[in-house]
DNA sequence: CAGCCTAACTGGTCAAGACGAGATGTCCTG
DNA sequence: CAGGACATCTCGTCTTGACCAGTTAGGCTG
């Protein structure tokens, strides 16, 4: 029931309720919640109320409703963690984008699609790319699905002047992937820099990454820099946040 | 206007044009949007179903509602980038810990509050720091502000036997900090780990930190381990994902 | 007995109306 | 002219009532 007396929305102290219900396994993970017309006998306040109440708990990504289903806890999902050694040179002298490794060690069915497009450096990619603004980028637009699903979307840029006359204009760059054509370029990679952000995902990409309400996305940013410390290359990435954790090591100094 | 007979739920059109409004530049970061009640008349539907659009908007981070003044579009807010070299020996021989270093290159007045605390070490815990679940651990709760605003949430749990009888379990740990104090006791600092993931903050948290609807948590694990690879602390970091990006570098092996 | 079909659930959308509470400018009063 | 009271904006909450749209299970039909 719902004291009205308390100051508190009504359907802050259902939500609250139910949370509190969940967290003490009352409702365990992928059970159904009571219906919402049952919610309204239990606590004595209006239908909109109660979904009110629910969609506090949906936003905040611990239950999700599915239409003429019912209201379900989320179950924790599994992560997959993504080291930084995914990019060493020996697996990708395996022949093994990172993706594809990630693949093998976690037993899934990858597959990736590819566009290349041409564009205008704007301004945040011309600064992280060391040109100017307008300069021509070779843009590498990947989709990576696992089991069919998609779980990554990864935007690459490279300066045009790297990768005229390279497979890395075309859809398969070939064995060892565009970091191999680059090197072949003599532009070996020598350091890395990722920079780690996290935001809600645009409507576009809740669609793309089929994200429940509630899921945030993790932008990652990765410039990789020759070893005359020219940059060769950024890779843009949005990674569903229930399925991802990125794990860095380093040596203290 | 509505189209009614589109089968786009009318709230998700009102969201989808104001969004468009909002990126086109028609409404700019600061502004106001007209009052609920105005938007009622433009688009010809009830307020129910704008404040639905409205709340739309406000999950996804891109507005937020003041009681009593209006609708503000939310402007972009500058990012703190925190660098690995935070942690660097060198910055902690200023006896300054990661966050004074930040506050110093950032400009604004750092404080902090910490709390200590003993507890059980719970699975996760133990399995980060290697040790049985039950063990006692020394917990340290710091919450950190800038300006008097509260940016940074940690709690750092390390082994008790390393512990016992040193300041890490005084709330002022004296010059060079913990890592000093477990220096002395002959655990220096070896290696590092970072675990980075994002999730929406549990309500506790958004109210600790002040986080508008819509706005992500950035969680980060660092475990510190020995010259002997033994873990001897773990930080669990809660900070609000609108005012952070973790940035690291490493060379390409 | 197999398969379809429908009734009775579920959540999704929308309306119209009411009152509360914070913010703010204006106008009146001292 | 300064200051406070109030009118009137704003969003916040909640109700009643209605219909639409997926889902599912049970019963009817062939």
């Amino acid at each position: 029931m719902v004291d009205r007396r308390s100051g508190v929305p009504a359907f802050r102290q259902v939500a609250a309720d139910l949370r509190d219900k969940i967290s003490a396994g009352d409702y365990a993970p992928g059970d159904r919640l009571p219906s919402e017309r049952e919610l309204v006998e239990t606590y004595g306040v209006s239908r909109p109320t109660i979904r009110d109440a629910v969609n506090v708990l949906r936003t905040e990504g611990i239950v999700t409703a599915e239409h003429g289903r019912g209201v379900f806890v989320r179950p924790p999902s599994s992560i997959r963690r993504l080291s930084r050694s995914r990019l060493s040179k020996a697996a990708r002298d395996r022949n093994q984008g990172a993706f594809l490794a990630d693949a093998a060690a976690g037993g899934f069915m990858p597959s990736t699609s590819v566009k290349i497009r041409f564009e205008q450096a704007d301004e945040r990619v011309a600064s992280l790319l060391a040109i100017s603004a307008g300069d021509e980028v070779t843009v590498r637009d990947r989709l990576m699905r696992a089991d069919g699903l998609v779980v990554q979307l990864a935007v690459s840029r490279l300066p045009r002047k790297f990768t005229r006359d390279t497979t890395i204009e075309q859809v398969d760059t070939g064995k060892g992937g565009a970091y191999a054509r680059l090197e072949e370029a003599g532009h070996a990679i020598a350091t890395f820099a990722e920079y780690v952000g996290a935001r809600m995902p645009t409507p576009e990409e809740a669609s793309a990454l089929q994200l429940a309400e509630g899921t945030p996305a993790i932008t990652v940013t990765r410039v990789a820099y020759g070893s005359d410390g020219i940059p060769l290359e950024i890779n843009d990435m949005v990674l569903p946040a229930d399925k991802y954790e990125l794990s860095y090591e380093w040596v203290a100094d």
